[in-house]
DNA sequence: TATTTTTGACCGACGGGTCGGTCAAAAAAA
DNA sequence: TTTTTTTGACCGACCCGTCGGTCAAAAATA
């Protein structure tokens, strides 16, 4: 027999060095051929491991979703009150962000391509769901205690937390080239969110300029 | 002399449809074939109008980045003060995702296609520096008149408010699918901007969780 | 008829995926 | 231990459908 190898772990390395490459020259740019050099492998050993291209990026994004769920749910203390979490799980996912910024740079492709394919637009949506729904019940807990403004749609509020981060992500690639850092925005967003842009006595009528 | 066909409006029309392609099947999908079919033309008659596909992503999306610098210029009333102003901004913007929606539904393709191509990544940046430096000068000058919290920095708030409209841009095709609307979405950007989420007595302790 | 415009059959490179062969290592036999 | 057999991970040349782009001819126009 050939030696014994770790088949998760060899999928693993490969998957992450395919993502390597998705983040330097875009999911469709790279070719098969260029991911087997990558892992230093034989471009029909990839299929030992990967029914077909697209499993490559889906593997690694199940993993990118499911590191983001097991952090979030660790970084929700009890005791915590709802605002507090609220700002955990905010701190959390910027932490996400820099640890996965492979990934990041290739949401778009995944996005792009999980958009035109019903069974991945489903999935993705379940875990927006799953996201919304927890933001969602933190917010009206937070209202009821007092902690949180009663005046805004927990549900449309968690919404835009979402697409905060998911700005945050799409950003970080041209963020990383002008050298506008992550950390830096790490304050700006705690800050709008705790208190907005606007100073504590911004006169009676700005807030109340809407359509 | 034969018929003057408007060149330039065929242009458009032919550019228009394949944006409408390009959003229900995506970018990478949509072959050339279709755009020609769904134009009602030709395969060959696209080629007298754009040099190859990629063309086309980008002169749509030249006209979308155009309508948006000129209708955020038009917004701008010079007696306004700098707040105003930056709110005027972002209502424009949110309305300016609602009148372009197709584009919105493909923008992570473009996005992803510039990424990898030094030359529109390059103009991509430029857009986005121009923006940021718009924003920011708002942000400076309503700070210098107590409007804006001094204790933000201008420019990674513009970042983070163009990346806040980039995230608007990502979801709005979830939105559509799960009945969030954008004018829902309107009034909690706008809270978020003006007064942030939290009460306006969150106690003292809250602010102050950074890093 | 002359000129412009459109067209779609055609091309060929490109690239995802396949498959029969190879061979080192493990297992079995001697 | 030595030899033989078996295994299955690995490979890359090859296959073949695909699809962006071309161009000679047709259609439309003047």
């Amino acid at each position: 027999m050939p030696k014994k190898v770790d088949k998760q772990a060899k999928k693993e390395a490969i998957a992450k060095d395919a993502i390597g490459l998705f983040r330097s020259m875009g999911y469709h740019r790279a070719r098969m051929a260029d991911i087997a050099q990558a892992a230093g492998i034989g471009k029909g050993t990839i299929y030992e491991y990967f029914r077909d291209k697209t499993e490559i990026l889906r593997f690694e994004f199940d993993r990118y979703f499911e590191a983001f769920s097991q952090g979030a749910a660790g970084v929700l203390k009890p005791g915590d009150t709802p605002g507090r979490q609220l700002l955990a799980l905010v701190e959390f996912a910027l932490t996400h962000v820099e640890a996965w910024r492979d990934h990041c740079a290739v949401y778009m492709d995944y996005f792009s391509e999980a958009r035109t394919s019903d069974d991945q637009l489903f999935s993705l949506a379940h875990i927006y769901s799953e996201m919304r729904n927890l933001l969602g019940g933190l917010i009206e807990r937070g209202q009821s205690d007092g902690e949180i403004s009663p005046g805004v749609d927990p549900t449309a509020t968690a919404n835009l937390l979402i697409l905060l981060y998911d700005g945050v992500v799409l950003h970080d690639v041209f963020d990383r080239s002008h050298g506008g850092t992550l950390s830096s925005m790490r304050s700006v967003v705690m800050r709008l969110i705790t208190s907005g842009l606007f100073s504590d006595k911004p006169g009676p009528q700005i807030g109340a300029r809407q359509t």
